[in-house]
DNA sequence: ATGAAAGCGCTAACAC
DNA sequence: GTGTTAGCGCTTTCAT
């Protein structure tokens, strides 16, 4: 199958622009021309080589995306809603997992920039963030989940402060008061949601206990560990944790422990992972639109291709609020 | 950055040649020269394109990956090892979603021809497999989790029989009697793992109740709903189900009517997802090796392209049984 | 150890 | 509506 345009065109016995022009499906052809062209592909079993298509036509029809880890289920949900509307405007895309180490993030920018992306999404770390120069890049960046200093580049980001805000209000509600949290500390996400976090509770008057970890289950294991193990009188009443995967590893320690969430201290974070309304009780989380939130990054990413000057947008989405057992009324 | 190889010859006093070779490390090349090239790549900030190199060398250094939806734990961690490995080797990695649809399937094949990728996973639908025909492709194929007709492509995949039949000998043994299974309707897996099931419960006189279902949370709930409406005394006494989509969708449907997994009914199936082991009681489970499929798929790959006449291999992995609450003794 | 030049397969001017 | 041709940016003989 080591086919070019020639063969078809020879085999259709029509020149070789006519055959690109069926291709790409722009430009006239008469229709028994094409139905003739077709036919020889197809009986040929002609395929056109991407690459020199991208290379001739300066278009490479790819998007970047950059994530953490697929693994982690927000950006598991981000990515499959790129791919989706990727793959449906012809677009292709290259996935990569930095695991938040910045080595791994420069090396894949440098990755974007040779393959010539069309545009890239892209959750930074913190530090990645603010060294960010959009200006750098030929293509696009819509970042997600994380913002870089304002006007750096179009993002679509959860109301961070809010919604780490609202959980506290309602643990101060159900009458928790010695409430901890473990935040990210690898993203901005992880700070806004501590400053969020840190000012609900000043509000109240009430004392900010909160440690900033690796955004891994392991690290929340040590410390909730140490926390449960503190004096009974002093140690924390609730517990909340800034993403996912802080909040598996807290409610693993809690179980490993004896404690059940909500009965002997409450538990909540962010992200409706499909796991915490299937446990007992479920835990209260903050739902962020993730699908949704991998949509609208490449509608925002769209937009900026059709019109390069349009000023730098940020969208941020409100979290929802799910209420459940973890954060019974004491 | 429209920079071309020939800007940086120019800056750096020698010929395209010379930095064709430095970046590709391959010819000599007088160390005070590669110093003077790297040099003028580091200050103009130069990018290879891409395309270009592989539509010149031939070599795309891209593998595909077709899988039915990485948001199913089993492809999400798949994906993520080949990811690594291919990263690794300085191999791209172009993921796609069939949702066990044939038309996206053929579709995405097409791509794959259209890429001139190096090689490709696949994780076909039944029908797919069966009619699957690697001589028709240029590039070395590796199924996974399902293989097709014996000897058709490079395979890694589970010993479904093996597995179904151990849950079924585990529940036996604890008491069950009258045992329900849902199988996967698009792969062969599911058929495979419903052989297991039904031998197993003939080598104990003991009747088989099974339902092929579209492999989805949903028609988990359908099916399971019936049977647990079922009168009491004829009911299913286990339910096994054959890979955790349909898994998550009994344990949903057996808590929302009220049933106790391992009291009420034992529950019991295929692939350790994280959510197994943390609800209460846990569920007991074939785990597979899920990250070393992905791994052990692309060596297959890697040692297929180093032999391309090498006698096509089919790696058989045994799965584990995790025993939980879910299946209790009567 | 280095360079000149051909050409990978395609698309886009431009001519007719 | 169709064809001729230049050339995208690189790697790779083949000379020197």
């Amino acid at each position: 199958m080591n086919l070019r345009i020639k063969d078809v065109a020879e085999a259709a016995g029509v020149s070789v622009t006519t055959v690109s022009r069926v291709l790409s499906n722009n430009g006239p052809v008469r229709d028994a021309v094409r139905q003739r062209v077709l036919g020889a592909i197809e009986q040929l079993g002609y395929r056109p080589n991407a690459a020199a298509r991208r290379l001739r036509s300066g278009d490479t029809a790819t998007i970047g995306l950059i994530v953490s880890d697929v693994r982690n289920p927000f950006f598991t949900e981000v990515s499959r809603a790129v791919e989706d509307a990727a793959y449906q405007q012809g677009l292709r895309v290259i996935l990569c997992n930095t695991d938040e180490n910045s080595e791994k993030e420069a090396m894949y920018l440098r990755l974007m920039e040779e393959e010539r992306v069309t545009g890239c999404i892209y959750s930074p770390t913190h530090d990645a963030a603010q060294r960010f120069k959009a200006q750098a890049y030929d293509f696009p960046v819509v970042m997600i989940d994380r913002a870089g200093p304002a006007g750096s580049a179009d993002a679509v980001v959860l109301d961070n402060r809010d919604a780490a805000a609202r959980l506290v209000e309602h643990l101060v509600e159900r009458g928790y008061r010695r409430i901890a949290g473990l935040f990210g500390n690898a993203s901005t996400t992880g700070r806004e949601r501590h400053d969020g976090f840190a000012q609900a509770l000043g509000r109240h008057g009430l004392p900010v206990r909160a440690e900033f970890v690796e955004p891994n289950p392991e690290s929340a294991l040590r410390h909730v560990g140490a926390w449960l193990a503190d004096d009974p009188a002093s140690r924390p009443d609730a517990i909340v944790a800034s993403n996912g995967l802080l909040l598996l590893g807290a409610y693993r320690e809690m179980r490993a422990r004896g404690a059940t969430p909500g009965a002997d201290i409450a538990l909540a974070g962010f992200d409706n992972d499909s796991w915490t309304d299937l446990v007992t009780p479920g835990i209260t989380v903050i739902a962020q639109p993730v699908y949704e939130i991998g949509k609208i990054a490449m509608q925002l990413l769209t937009q900026r291709l059709a019109d390069p000057s349009m000023s730098t947008r940020s969208l941020v989405l409100p979290g929802e609020l799910v209420i459940r057992g973890s954060t019974a009324a004491r």
